[in-house]
RNA sequence: GGGGAGGUUCCCGAGUGGCCAAAGGGAACAGACUGUAAAUCUGUCGGCAACGCCUUCGGAGGUUCGAAUCCUCCCCUCCCCA
């Protein structure tokens, strides 16, 4: 078979492709006209804050990138107005052009951490949404039946279990698929859970008289907490621009299944290396922490720099270790009316604690410590003239500040 | 348009006049154990210089010594019929 190598490269953790044959029938037609695909990837104008769940569909842009390919990558900001009707989203606020435009800013600071700017292309589906009249809205929402609208797993879910779904919401695979039609794209890209709005998008091509895109999905990466998938709102994510040591304590708390997932979808060690480190666990011969620690390092390599992922390293291994403390003790500063003040108070005021009651709580249940001495009066007075640094738990330091 | 069921603390979900800051589960946080693993176990989980006080049960009023619970109006969701 032609191309058998690319498409070992695409099909590299991919979940599903529709269909081969078509793709590699594409990528022909590519090669022989000099052409590149167009391949296409939607992306919520409102998450600009990507995380590692986003780079393993990045990661595949990429792969196409390096066989020559145009990369679109698209801004949803029309239909971020819908939200993605998956799950449990709740409406989204409308955002105004100049929000969705610094947005946009983040993601192409944060994509070409991975992505080649010269092939890349960036667009906005308000470009030609803005344009489409209501006549225009209801000849495109005619090419669909409700029916095959209920078909979507998750409209069926919402449907069957009295959860309310808004008419406006079935635009969003609409809109989705239509912009395939006016990108007249070859490829989209996805994740698992958008496969029903990517096959609208052959259905409408179709309809339109295209040739109807091929479609890869990528799996949805779990999030710290192994079960969820990843999304800053379930606060289970790694984001790409959080600093080294956050990245590598992150990856370092994870189960040892869930680093194996991670593995096998983010790391770029050859499969045999990453078969060889599964069977040295499996037979104990290697040790966990030290086939993590080196995925920790590479993630956090890949966003920083080897030196900084190094230094996460040893940071790490300090704290955690040797149970001592961080290069960088962040600063706090909290006022001292009088010459004395209640410790529960400094907490607070530092940020390490939510309210009093939470700080009380916390000195209660032998969480804080002053100057590595753990508290054991909560109602401990600190003098002003002390220097304290304040540990509360196994990760929250400040070194507090008078003011 | 007609009929029915609902909206409870971060989430799910009990509670139908005082014993309710509100069961249970999940999440989260802390402690123990560890590889900061995960799992498990234990505790905490509205706020407040705090054995007391203040604010919470869709919203606004009302009844009552006392309301998440009863009444009125309003807002929102779901189901059935049309």
């Amino acid at each position: 078979m032609k191309f058998k190598k690319e498409l070992e490269l695409l099909e590299r953790g991919a979940v599903e492709i529709i269909s081969v044959e078509e793709l590699v029938k594409k990528m022909e037609v590519s090669a022989l006209e000099g052409r590149p695909l167009k391949v296409k990837a939607g992306f919520d104008p409102t998450a600009p804050d990507l995380h590692l769940g986003h780079t393993v569909l990045i990661q595949k842009m990429k792969h196409f990138q390096e066989l020559g390919h145009q990369v679109i990558f698209l801004i949803g900001d029309y239909t971020g107005m819908i939200g993605d009707p998956s799950g449990k989203s709740e409406t989204r606020k409308v955002l105004t052009r100049n929000e969705v435009k610094k947005n946009a800013e983040t993601y192409k600071e944060q994509i070409f951490k991975i992505l080649n700017p010269e092939k890349t292309r960036i667009v906005f589906n308000s470009s030609w949404m803005e344009k489409m009249s209501a006549t225009d809205i209801i000849e495109l929402s005619a090419k669909y039946t409700v029916a095959r609208m209920l078909e979507r797993d998750d409209f069926q879910k919402r449907y069957n279990s009295r959860q309310p779904i808004s008419i406006h919401e079935f635009l969003y695979p609409l809109i989705q698929g239509y912009d395939s039609v006016v990108l007249e794209a070859d490829v989209e890209l996805g994740g698992n859970d958008q496969k029903f709005n990517l096959l609208v998008g052959r259905d409408l091509q179709k309809a339109h008289g295209m040739a109807p895109q091929a479609i890869i999905t990528v799996p949805l990466l779990e999030g710290t907490d192994g079960t969820q998938k990843m999304s800053k709102s379930l606060n289970n994510y790694i984001g790409i621009t959080e600093p080294a040591r956050e990245i590598y304590g992150k990856i370092m708390s994870i189960s040892d299944d869930l680093m194996l997932r991670y593995y096998e979808l983010l790391s770029d060690i050859s499969s045999k290396e990453f078969d060889r480190l599964k069977e040295g666990m499996r037979t104990g011969a290697i040790n966990p922490k030290g086939v993590k620690s080196m995925l920790a390092r590479e993630l956090a390599a890949r966003y920083h720099s080897l030196e900084e992922a190094s230094a996460a390293e040893g940071e790490f291994n300090r704290i955690f270790q040797k149970k001592g403390m961080p290069d960088e003790i962040p600063e706090a500063r909290v006022r001292w009316e009088k010459e004395r003040k209640w410790i529960v108070h400094v907490i607070v005021e530092a940020g390490l604690a939510k309210s009093s009651s939470e700080a009380r709580r916390l000195i209660k249940e032998g969480a804080v410590s002053i100057n590595d001495e753990k508290v054991n009066n909560e109602m401990m007075e600190l003098a002003k003239e002390g220097r304290f640094i304040i540990k509360v738990g196994k990760k929250r330091f400040a070194k507090i500040v008078q003011e």
